[in-house]
DNA sequence: TTAGGTAGTGTAATAACATAACGGTTTATG
DNA sequence: CATAAACCGTTATGTTATTACACTACCTAA
């Protein structure tokens, strides 16, 4: 379910060299801590965890990190919940679809069907609205909260 | 495009003979502004027009307000602007799609189609997840702005 | 090789969003 | 009128996110 890390790293990569730009230790720093929680995370959580190694820490380094990993494609945002999580789809272009466990708080995701995607296009297209992006957040109890 | 006051105001009154509640002036108020403003607003949006008249009006105020107007389900909110927006579709029940323009920030809710509803329904089964209710928000250009 | 541009960083300050907790008041109902 | 539930005002604080500015690191082209 959850990628490994030198598979995000690999990607992360690519994408810097599509795009002039670089995998710094920061950005690094907060993809590996994403990765190791295993959880959907806020700015805040990530930060504290960044503390205990490099105390001085502030919030914008986050934030910076946390665009660049979306810009990227490894991590989405839960606007939801105002929290962040790894991509666990990596292997094609997808847009997220993400299921909220009100109780344990963990975060599946799942990829939304083309069928689904063709529907919202088609919605949009109605109504004479050009989509960029979407946020599809379902919230409910997971399977071994019930 | 947008529901009348009036209308919402019986709606409410109907919610709350069904639930013992009652539309007080904060909250008549709150959903007076929010009509007035044809635009979604956040809630310190909100506060600041109701101090214009109540000074003294502070933010729990406001977010009591808007919870009881979501119960209603005369107001959604938006997740990914953390604002908050009139229903215009209390003909029938329903969950809200929203589409979110990134060049005026105006929002036009459309009811989600029962196909979506069902599609939505179904990928949630799929994963054992017992869906209780969900956010869907298109993000992108609406019509006037393009 | 060095000048200049773009990417990236650190830091302080503050803006923006939201809730907890408390004690008191109003309202409906028996 | 006694009671319970709904509602409110207020203080304080918690949480999330950004602006602004000065600086450093890196790449590239003259």
């Amino acid at each position: 379910m959850q990628q490994p890390l030198a598979y995000l790293v690999q990607s992360a990569e690519r994408y810097c060299e599509q795009n002039r730009q670089r995998l710094t230790p920061n950005r690094r720093d907060v993809l590996a801590i994403l990765v190791d929680s295993h959880m959907p995370m806020s700015a805040y959580d990530i930060l504290d965890a960044m503390r205990s190694k490099q105390p001085s820490v502030k919030p914008p380094t986050i934030y910076r990190a946390l665009k660049f990993l979306q810009d990227a494609k490894l991590v989405h945002s839960i606007e939801s919940t105002n929290q962040f999580l790894v991509c666990s789809h990596l292997e094609h272009p997808h847009q997220p679809q993400l299921l909220v466990c009100q109780v344990c708080g963990r975060v599946e995701e799942i990829p939304l069907s083309e069928h689904m995607q063709a529907h919202l296009n088609e919605s949009a297209k109605e109504h004479g609205f050009h989509l960029i992006h979407h946020a599809i957040e379902l919230h409910g109890i997971c399977q071994n909260c019930q």
